[in-house]
DNA sequence: TAGATTGTTAATCGATTAACAATC
DNA sequence: TAGATTGTTAATCGATTAACAATC
């Protein structure tokens, strides 16, 4: 059995579309290894998804050689393959910033846990926020989340406050040496370069979905 | 002074990328409107959402001529448009399917109402959920949803319910008539064309977020 | 072996950007 | 008018898909 190649050091940065979709294999690969499954073909994945198999072996192809011709891609390889390629074979803490509903909902979100992302910290700059105690965290004034990043306790942050003070909070968050900001604010963050933003926008979402609704057009996005 | 024509009614639906970019345009301008502007030219918006003016123009020339050489957009004018456009000059009822954290957290958003969406029914199959009123609203069975469409106060839904009912609650919303859903469970929706979906991906989001930052890139991603 | 399926090249398709005549 | 800025064409860039020799 021929070992396969892994992704060379210097690879290029994958293009986002890339990288969102590989995150929809991996969860589908874990899905067929619930069902038993110990290989897969790019053709049965890319059905499971609504994506073109040639889609799939390129985007793949784009980290290393991981398939099998005749045969496919084997389950269990590829899911350590994919894990390791997005970073999650291992633990990420996470802050989670602004504890209005939606920062507690994410605080409780299970799909965050169960990919490795742990929240270990909240911040709030609301005077009366700070000092309570969720899920056996407490909250902690945003100046506090510099500690928890020297210690290199956490480098990804949400960013869950009001709009108009999104920028103000994010730019705390950049001062404190954060690497990574999913940001829920509806607006667009300023950061310098070496800070990675995603921004999660539910309002621009639903826009979409009442605009293909108007306009009669079935079927699904993939927004990731 | 020249009435900008409108956009034609037998227009083509536009690509997913500018109804996104469209819906960000929007909100720019009404911040712009709020700090008392009343024009914008394409370089002044695109620059403060990090777009390219040539973008900015070609995108909303895909619905018709809205701006003036010289003098660029009128913004009170280019708001009505796009609001048109995006069909959000009129509110969209929005049922709320899956009462967990997120769903009560989904209640709760003020983005959503600000934008002229207004959740008026809350559904789960949960028999223990099933009663509880929440903002005055009282949690209908699923079924109870096949009303609501017929009576016309619902065509939206927004999906939080686990991943492994996602399938199946769909599958009722869709026997219940319902037009566009938003699924925040991590699994692929099987609907008929029909039916819109928007997905959004909360473990995705934030999977991309630790490979940018684990590949050492900075800059922001504007996923919606 | 025969059948299946990969990785990859070439072809196609679509999206972004630059450039500029037309216009205010 | 001179300066600014649009809408749109042409050029570029990137992403998707089809096709197939190589491989198990």
């Amino acid at each position: 059995m021929r070992e396969p190649r892994r992704e060379s050091p210097a690879a290029k940065v994958a293009p986002k579309a890339v990288v969102g979709r590989v995150s929809l294999y991996l969860r589908q690969l874990e899905y067929f290894q619930r069902q038993g499954r110990t290989t897969l073909s790019s053709t049965q994945l890319g059905e499971s998804l609504a994506i073109n198999n040639a889609q799939v072996r390129k985007d793949l192809a784009f980290f290393g050689q991981f398939g099998y011709p005749g045969i496919g891609y084997r389950i269990e390889e590829l899911i350590a393959a994919l894990r390791h390629i997005l970073g999650i074979d291992h633990d990420w803490p996470l802050a989670i910033v602004g504890l209005g509903n939606l920062g507690r909902a994410l605080m409780k979100y299970r799909g965050f846990r169960s990919r490795g992302f742990h929240i270990v910290a909240l911040f709030d700059n609301d005077p009366s926020k700070i000092g309570q105690t969720f899920d056996g965290l407490t909250v902690e004034p945003v100046e506090a989340l510099r500690k928890a990043v020297a210690a290199r306790t956490v480098r990804l942050a949400a960013l869950s406050v009001p709009a108009d003070a999104a920028q103000r909070v994010a730019d705390q968050l950049v001062a404190s040496g954060i690497h990574g900001i999913l940001n829920f604010a509806p607006v667009t963050l300023s950061v310098p370069p070496s800070v990675s933003v995603v921004a999660v926008d539910l309002s621009v979402q639903l826009e979409h979905l009442a605009y293909k609704v108007q306009n009669m057009q079935g079927g699904i996005s993939y927004v990731g």
